[in-house]
DNA sequence: GTATTATTAGAGTATATACTCTAGGGAGTC
DNA sequence: GACTCCCTAGAGTATATACTCTAATAATAC
């Protein structure tokens, strides 16, 4: 492989394992056996390598949410969308999670997750959309419909950060796909109220398959409390 | 005041403008202007600083989160805790910013945060339930309440950061309490196929004062790109 | 082979950041 | 005046971080 894409992959890696934030250009050039100046070879800065990184995640997402204008769509259709779009995002997950951060600081950053953001909302709104041709969902004004889909964008970008927050470990630690994926059963609460009634069993039944484990996702208590970020006293 | 109110004042302050990552102590002590000696005899370390101005946060939406039970809930009721949820959101806006990074390098505060998160939930569906009871919205199954809730908090805590990324400008710039305000339009959305006949058109009308002005509220565009961080190429 | 270009190492640098340490001022008390 | 306590200044420090520069090596073209 390349350097350069070495370079991405173990950006990726170590930005999702340790936040953005925490991860130099040093720390990337030192994970693989690199000198820095080899790094600074390749790319201009540390913004250079985030922008290529969203590129990916936004080729990704894109392909993900091609919908097909050729013929309805089914509930399998649907739930594909959901389990790749939680995919994509946990395969790029350090995004999310400083995203304001790097959006102040790269405006060409800025200005194509804007762009993404759209294409993503517009997407969710026509699935809805086909969801309801397909009988599946009732049909709604188009208003309401773009306000839903909004809302399951919130859901759906921020159910990461959430679940880091209700562990109660090291938050850096442990977290799975799996869990993360339990943001579908969120997602599809938000879509049980508009349900027709030939395919809510069938929605519901698989809303289920996602349910936390847990009676509580929230509430798991931590016998240790290890190393903080490092204060001097 | 004192000097250590000062401080926390200031910090805050300086927090909600431009962000925890970028201010620092000698930036808050600069702004104050004392000496970083002075600061560091109030507090022990930054993160003792986050952690009080916290500890503020919670009391205040502990305070308006306070749910009567001696009487059913209105309305009125329900307007004045979404308009004091955003209100708090608003004052301590920072926190929700980098609640990652934070809740990792302070274990003391990720067990406050995680207690505060339950607290909150159990709030949110308090006030479901107590809304089905007074006949506003139909009465549904815990299950689903708290799933419910769990999407209210999500979109309640992370439209600000939507919002910062839907704006085309400087990020940091102009973000007024009003917009930020329009989120109660998208939890009264969520609100909207629970609703009870008899209330449904005082829902919808409170609703549609807080819909954006803007037909899209993500699609503007930004001329000028000014400074990003600083690149030395 | 030689010239050219792409890639790499690694030492080095300017700046920032969180925090420390010492000295001392001011106000109250006896 | 001396003692104490609270508060403050401000210079200083250890460490980190993003990034640079030069020289050398590998790859490729002719």
């Amino acid at each position: 492989m390349k350097t350069r894409d070495k370079i991405l992959l173990s950006s990726l890696e170590l930005f999702n394992e340790r936040g953005e934030r925490n991860v130099t250009t040093n720390h990337i050039a030192a994970h693989l056996a690199i000198s820095p100046g080899n790094l600074y070879y390749h790319f201009r800065n540390k913004s250079d390598i985030i922008y290529e990184i969203f590129l990916e995640y936004e080729k990704l997402v894109d392909f993900y949410l091609d919908i097909p204008e050729d013929r309805p769509l089914t509930l399998d259709d649907m739930t594909f969308y959901l389990e790749s779009v939680f995919d994509g995002l946990w395969s790029y997950r350090f995004f999310h999670r400083d995203l304001e951060y790097l959006l102040d600081g790269d405006s060409r950053l800025r200005q194509d997750y804007r762009e993404f953001t759209n294409r993503c909302l517009d997407a969710i709104s026509r699935i809805f959309e086909k969801l309801a041709d397909a009988g599946i969902i009732e049909p709604q004004p188009d208003e309401l419909r773009a306000a839903m889909s909004l809302n399951v964008w919130l859901v759906i970008t921020n159910w990461m950060a959430f679940l880091k927050t209700a562990h109660a470990g090291e938050a850096s630690a442990n977290l799975t796909l799996t869990e993360l994926k339990q943001g579908i059963y969120q997602v599809l609460t938000l879509e049980i109220p508009y349900l027709m009634p030939a395919f809510r069993d069938r929605v519901m039944a698989l809303r289920e398959k996602y349910r936390p484990a847990l009676p509580e996702v929230v509430n798991q208590e931590s016998a240790a409390v290890p190393n903080d970020r490092l204060v001097k006293n």
